[in-house]
DNA sequence: CGGCAAGTTTACGTTAACGTAAAGGTAAAC
DNA sequence: GTTTACCTTTACGTTAACGTAAACTTGCCG
């Protein structure tokens, strides 16, 4: 059962992240790695929960929100009214989800319009060049 | 031809934000609306801008990445480099936005394990529950 | 033994995106 | 004519998410 094992370093390279990052999630109590006397010692949880806010941060959520996240997918543990508030949370969660779709759609839509522009705009200009030459 | 128009405070109650949000906005150059005396007056196409901001910002952009998106959006003036500057800028958006419906795909299945596992533990706990009363 | 590489803590610095007064101008309403 | 409801500018304050520097320990290499 000897898992494998990460030192901060290493999974810094992995996760194209600074080693500042990884302590300050710690200090944001979103990972608590084992020790081996001062020094940190990952587990392949502990990374799991990094790509989870990587993840996270790049759909726009922020740390706070991570966090949420990052317990929602921790053992349950609480009580029946706290199970009740996940469940919630959840909900909001996908709502939130569910409008990012909707804005990336519009988003991919106004690109496609501004792509459209720059074409035209290229064919005039090369039009002008074939005139002049 | 006289178009609607719209004061600060109207604008910000229509889109739910602040004066000084919008009025921070203008300051970063994202916005230029006209003036009569002293008094900002929008348009119809400063209200598209503030939109796309939100948007933009639901979505995780930062004001700076928004303001790309606006000058993307604008009446394209440049050069033959410039444009293909523009275009790459639009790939690079549709790559990132690609990422991020990824990343939502799996937030989405994640947060159904989550949901699964509550569910799970709330039938646990409505058992014992029955088995009490 | 000297030195480097990688780890640690502590602490101040920085940027983004506004919030929050303060101090005042204008115009309609009472 | 003054209160009310807007609008304005100027400017300092705040929070998040790290960056960066200092000062120190630990283990291995030559």
């Amino acid at each position: 059962m000897s898992a494998t094992t990460y030192s901060i370093s290493e999974l810094a390279r992995e996760l194209d992240i600074t080693t500042r990052a990884i302590r300050f999630y710690e200090e944001q109590q979103m990972l608590c790695p084992e020790r081996r006397g001062q020094e940190r010692i990952y587990t392949a949880k502990d990374k799991v929960t990094l790509k989870l806010i990587l993840r996270g941060k790049r759909i726009g959520f922020s740390l706070a929100e991570c966090k949420e996240l990052i317990e929602l997918y921790d053992p349950v543990h609480g009580n029946h009214k706290q199970l009740h508030t996940f469940m919630a949370k959840i909900a909001e969660r996908r709502a939130q989800l569910q409008q990012q779709l909707l804005d990336i759609e519009q988003m991919q839509l106004e690109l496609d319009t501004a792509e459209e522009r720059c074409l035209a705009a290229l064919a005039e200009t090369d039009k002008k060049q074939t005139v002049i030459s």
